[in-house]
DNA sequence: GTGGATGCAATGCAGTTGCATTGCATAGGG
DNA sequence: CCCTATGCAATGCAACTGCATTGCATCCAC
């Protein structure tokens, strides 16, 4: 490796369990209630050593985030790879849209904290740029896979969809059950059919 | 009236102005922000004011959420008020959401006020329920006035792309041209028409 | 008047915040 | 064998938090 590295333990990975400990605390007391001390006990370790590896708060906040999206394409991309080679244009969004969604109960937590982000981000846009990239990659690939014309418009409104249907969950006023619903109702419109899932 | 009464402020105005002032400052610091000095400094009065007509800052809270339901109410009333008598079901639709998104600068800091409360109540349900309430009332409306069978998962996910867009709107994702074409495209496939606006 | 309720300001207090600083243990490289 | 870079703990500090308390001015009922 490049540098002098006269030290033994894993920077890269130091940093992420105290990311995670922050997602914990964001996803039961919110984003408000992240604070060194309280990361750092969450992680189970000082909060000198969340000084060390975080100079500052929102440096730490930052990587945070990028923790989410990343954990985010991962669980998009497994859930494709679960798919086999070559699905239906239908079956490929619904299962895409259906892995970024806090359907579970384990992946309300990570829904929790990235819609605190989002508030967060609508204030303070430093990190916004990135998730606009999200979004453009996003639509840009459902508008391909979309048939009929103003693809555009049609996959920034399922895109949107999504995420109105992944807010509504975590407020508690639709059930999975219900967001489901919506979503395959949406996609009859899009692709013309009147089949289930 | 009813009570003894030997005040003379109007005790309701007094309130609506203090959660005026928190609002300001939740919509350009974020939520987290918001503090019972810093609110009463931005509404121009002592803290002890604040704390004289909100005994705690959660009661002040959840005034400060009902002002912002009971407006986005009176904001839906009047732009439909301002159509026509007996408009399209489509027109009505089209209406009522535009009314309800932050697609003017005005109304996006009321939008991110209420992005930060959706993010605070996913993680203290306090006052969920309010919202949920809000929530099945305008899914049941829309459904009402929505053609085509399976109304209620149609209505659901109108719902859920009008939240997402605003969302979006909120983040910069979407310009409000975008989102306006999308939920025009959305609408396109419901009412099964393919006219504009 | 006078007594009591009310509107409001001011202050105090314990707890928490982000961050800077200091101290020390280790561990390779020279 | 030192010695310098690093990992990490501990402490300190000014600012801020929500809230309780106190004090005073006003005003209405009597």
């Amino acid at each position: 490796m490049i540098e002098v590295m006269p030290k033994k333990v894993d920077h890269q990975e130091r940093r992420t369990l105290i990311a995670d400990a922050l997602m914990r605390v964001a996803a039961d007391q919110g984003l408000e209630a992240v604070s060194l001390r309280h990361v750092a006990a969450e992680a189970g370790v000082s909060a000198g050593m969340v000084q060390h590896y975080f100079r500052t708060k929102d440096e730490m906040m930052a990587f945070a985030l990028a923790v989410i999206r990343e954990r985010s394409q991962i669980r998009v991309t497994e859930a494709l790879a679960r798919l086999g080679p070559d699905p239906s244009p239908r079956l490929l969004l619904r299962t895409m849209i259906a892995a970024l969604l806090p359907l579970a109960e384990r992946t309300r937590d990570d829904g929790r904290v990235a819609l605190a982000f989002l508030a967060y981000t609508a204030v303070r846009p430093a990190a916004a740029p990135s998730l606009r990239e999200d979004t453009v990659r996003l639509v840009g690939f459902i508008a391909s896979v979309l048939p009929g014309r103003d693809a555009d418009a049609a996959a920034a409104g399922l895109l949107a969809l999504m995420e109105g249907l992944g807010v509504y969950l975590l407020g508690g006023q639709y059930t999975a059950e219900q967001a489901l619903r919506a979503l395959d109702a949406h996609l009859d419109l899009l692709f013309g059919s009147s089949t289930g899932a």
